[in-house]
DNA sequence: GCTGTGCGTGCAAAGGATTGCACGTACGGC
DNA sequence: GCCGTACGTGCAATCCTTTGCACGCACAGC
């Protein structure tokens, strides 16, 4: 059916081998010899067959891409980055969505591993005895998540929570909730640190609001919490939750920023889209991808790995409309003096009122 | 290193072709070997090298996907569900993204033609006859593209036309634009076509506003188009363009719905988080993946294929809030009667006034 | 002119699973 | 009790490519 390697060999009247030879290690052949065999090879529409040269080698030419939720905006851009630059270098991708379901990650690893080179697991939800079964099965790359041992490309969490609480703190707001992402998130863990640490250091009152699904529907659901609190500020897990925030305040009648500001964080396409534009911290998850092939093939390389690569990428926030200096007579800053202020609103307790 | 065929043939005390039928056709063997051997392969997880069996049998247990652009929100829901349908069948995919470039569209195919069993093509830009090449490399669905002789599966472009075309009737619009996606896009045509025939059937006067990129910042350009042709309400090519219009329409104080009605397709997640909320034309992309890998299973299995399948799936409109009777004095309907009409706006030309 | 070197090429093994064919055993039928 | 059948299993070929080893030839050096 498909033309192999013999067939070109015939036709060029060699050994297969020197074909093979002409096409991966050329300066092994007699130019003339060679350029007979690739004009022959390009001519009858010779492509190797993977399979059997895999068999041989050892080696797919593919990698592996396991990632929670393809439907989450966090996610696409990334993935596109990776498959990008896996084609640069001639590998192809094997994308496998586990649905947020911890325990499909481990076994799609598994089924994974036998056909692909290398892998990268973005965000894991599997717990770090489970991560490190799963990168002894070949090389790993881990995206959005830190494990001893294991290659990683995170954001920076901390400096990214030291931008957003400057922010808030510079537009004076003394009192800042949290709404979390899924209690097995590595990020929200991550991030919760980051703004202890930072909260702390510039005496800001933080309140932790709970943990939410990673959806719009999961900023949703925060709104109770966030209403009860008195914050005056809320940094979100992620956009989705802001933005299901956002929606859920506007109902009960709560301005964003006017009566409340709210930051999301990555920075996905929907966050300049709604009303208000999202004040978010943007990741740049295409750099991530990227980086997290090369640092892959890398590791592929080199066997013994001396140590595990662990790469810092930088987040930067992106103000829009989303915050602004909290209402006079707030209960997070009672009092506080003046500033480039608002029109002022009513704020908690919500009443109905003129648009 | 990893343990093969011969390795839970040794240990069961059989050869390595009674495993192999233990584990593919279980009722040729007897059933106490076979449990031994089942048994003994689950110990020692044993995996089959898919290279080796690729190699013998033809088939290497994979499908591929090919797409313009994942970043593009309306892909990745049907990414996942072909993703998980495909995990059903034991298959794994190979994702390929252009790019929204029809030249590497069909190099895309080919170097991934040699390593999966089938492939499902996505909103293909390239021409019908690069098109029947991509496909004669393979069992091959076209999704949201439609080509004599290859299996397709498309939305009812027609039906949902008129849908559309009936809601903004039943408003009261008589002048209806239609901002037009890429030129290479087979949607574009088929939508304008739909359009046509219905707008002509209803006594609708139909503009075409151009064509433009698929994105936010492509309906942005359309702006002017729309403000100058007079038409009361606009069709988008899809959510993106209309969120794109919308923000440029705001832009300019001309308020959506009561100045103008817009209606979008696809139904992304966005559509349901901009203000206003989108009304759109929901396309279900996760059925059509479903129905992709179906299909390509089928043709896959059957190597004449009888005729190719068509598959027609229904949209369906989802009515939010961008959509309104049009102004009274609207030039696309002048002095029309009464009905449920929102406040009047002042319209075309556009002032600057109060928010 | 003989030996040594090096380049270009071919031979053959290897990699792991599948499958047609054939063999052997055991049992049923007459 | 013998033959035929059927079932379970093993043998060996096959898929296509890569690669270590060896061969042969030509040319340079002494």
């Amino acid at each position: 059916m498909a033309v192999t390697i013999t067939d070109v060999a015939h036709a060029a009247g060699v050994s297969p081998s020197t074909v093979s030879r002409a096409l991966s290690v050329p300066d092994k052949v007699d130019p003339a010899t060679r350029e007979r065999i690739l004009r022959l090879a390009r001519h009858l529409g010779y492509q190797p067959n993977r399979a059997a040269r895999s068999l041989i080698t050892g080696r797919t030419g593919n990698l592996g891409l396991v990632l929670p939720d393809l439907a989450n905006p966090f996610f696409p851009s990334l993935v596109k980055a990776v498959q990008q630059q896996a084609h640069r270098a001639d590998h192809h991708v094997l994308m496998m969505d586990t649905d947020e379901d911890p325990a499909a990650e481990l076994a799609g690893v598994a089924a994974l591993a036998r056909q692909v080179d290398g892998m990268i697991l973005c965000s894991p939800r599997m717990r770090a005895v489970e991560l490190r079964q799963a990168a002894a099965l070949g090389p790993t790359v881990l995206v959005n998540r830190l494990a001893r041992q294991i290659p990683s490309i995170v954001f920076d969490s901390r400096d990214g929570m030291r931008q957003v609480l400057a922010h808030l703190a510079d537009l004076g707001h003394e009192h800042i909730g949290f709404a979390g992402g899924p209690r097995s998130s590595w990020s929200t863990a991550e991030r919760l640190r980051g703004l202890r640490l930072i909260s702390e250091q510039r005496g800001l009152e933080l309140t932790e609001l709970g943990n939410f699904a990673p959806t719009a529907a999961g900023g949703r659901a925060a709104v109770d919490s966030v209403l009860l609190s008195g914050v005056t500020a809320v940094v979100a897990y992620n956009d989705l939750v802001a933005v299901g925030l956002c929606r859920a305040l506007a109902e009960r009648g709560v301005d964003v920023p006017a009566d409340l500001s709210v930051v999301g964080i990555d920075d996905i396409m929907v966050a300049d889209m709604v009303r208000p534009r999202l004040t978010t911290l943007a990741m740049r998850t295409d750099v991530a991808g990227r980086t997290a092939v090369e640092v892959l093939l890398t590791v592929m390389g080199h066997r013994p790995a001396a140590r595990a690569p662990q790469v810092n990428l930088p987040a930067e926030l992106v103000v829009r409309e989303s915050t602004a200096p909290p209402a006079a007579g707030s209960a997070g800053a009672p009092g506080r003096p003046a500033g480039p202020v608002h029109p002022t609103r009513p704020v908690f307790p919500i009443q109905e009122e003129e648009p």
